[in-house]
DNA sequence: TGTACATCAGTGAACGCGCGTTCACTGATGTAC
DNA sequence: TGTACATCAGTGAACGCGCGTTCACTGATGTAC
């Protein structure tokens, strides 16, 4: 009988220190980390309700005290994802600085970067129909919503009667970068012997798109 | 007790006409398509050993007979995925004909057309890692092939100088098409109130591109 | 400051289920003579 | 053409497993007085 040796009690947010009781303290995030390594580890059909409970140090039973049920915290990690994917586009676009070229070009580069870091987060984000889940087609909108503002201001450097619609030039984005996720950053399968980097490939796609709607480095 | 009643003995190829007796003719290819509509109606995780043997009408124990196990149906899956793809780009490429732009053209356009058509093969395909299986990888390899030989056609058009790397535009058509289909052309979801076909979106992409490398239509 | 009590977040045992896989078997098929 | 036999492709019962989920419960926490 061990108690009191480690009573911290650090009450409310201590997430790290890991104060074990009775009561976990931080099982809702304790959870998703779990669920996420599993992801990454073995693919998103690796993900089980069992071991992530497991891996918390945690009964089977406790999990439905912060999730409805398996897909609730699946869904969680993929609305999350698009969270994290927007605040990084975001960041990478920085409101059209230095020149809404370049600024566009590293919106591109950031989104790939989330795929190969957040695999994770990435796989659940596409995985299943999460995204008829109302708050993960949200957070989805919002993520591609700064695509499609960031093309809207590229298009509108160009003379009035060459502009292409700015919808279609950031899906095409997300398609490049998508694509390129896809088949070349998956967690576990090198598709193809690139002679390249993921990265560069999709930088030299973006460049050539681009040339081709008018554009040119500033 | 109904023997007798259709021993049609229709022998060692007649597939469709279900002789269904104690031997059933035609099983490998009917836990093959069973297999094919599970993935198609559910997704890859929905496709079990279980679930096709009771759709082909065969014990559980039966397709063990025709596949060492559950992932070499669906290893198989893919490797015929694969060869149809090959086909069918290769038909569509026709040789370069009637010029090599509008057969590149036609190329990815194939490519989509198959992942829509085919959605269970498409699935497969880009499953799991069947892409380490050899006899996976190598029909993997010979698809790709054609969209590399078709590049590497399309670049000798332009002047010496201001050729780019065939296998880089190869690529890039892959991650073109690839990215649509997965983002626009999935079995269940449609990721996202599209304003256009997805066979819109990616040609328009295509020919934005092409401009960008200097191609022009003929 | 101390005590009673409501609330909350965990336990652990149990359930039904369907899966992948194995086993000894048996009915049908095709071939040698 | 007919019979014996090897081979093959099925059966069906059984297994162990881990999953998702539920249930009545209990230990810890925080709040009212």
């Amino acid at each position: 009988m061990s108690w009191g040796k480690d009573h911290d009690g650090s009450g409310s947010g201590g997430a790290g220190s890991g104060g074990r009781g009775y009561h976990h303290g931080n099982l809702r995030e304790a959870l998703i980390d779990a669920a996420m390594s599993l992801i990454a580890e073995l693919g998103p059909s690796g993900f089980t309700f069992a071991e992530a409970a497991r891996r918390a140090g945690v009964s089977p039973a406790a999990p439905y005290r912060h999730f409805r049920d398996r897909d609730a915290l699946m869904a969680e990690v993929a609305r999350r994802g698009f969270e994290i994917l927007e605040i990084a586009l975001t960041k990478a676009w920085n409101d059209g600085r230095p020149d809404v070229f370049t600024a566009f070009e590293a919106l591109g580069r950031a989104y790939l970067d989330f795929a190969r870091l957040e695999p994770a987060h990435y796989v659940a984000m596409f995985e299943a129909d999460f995204q008829r889940t109302p708050e993960v087609k949200q957070a989805g909108d919002r993520a591609f919503e700064v695509l499609r503002a960031a093309a809207e201001r590229l298009v509108a450097t160009l003379p009035a009667g060459k502009r292409p619609p700015a919808l279609m030039m950031a899906l095409h984005v997300w398609v490049l970068a998508h694509g390129t996720a896809d088949l070349f950053c998956r967690p576990g399968n090198r598709r193809h012997a690139l002679p390249m980097e993921p990265g560069d490939l999709l930088e030299a796609a973006f460049l050539v798109y681009l040339q081709g709607l008018g554009f040119h480095r500033p």
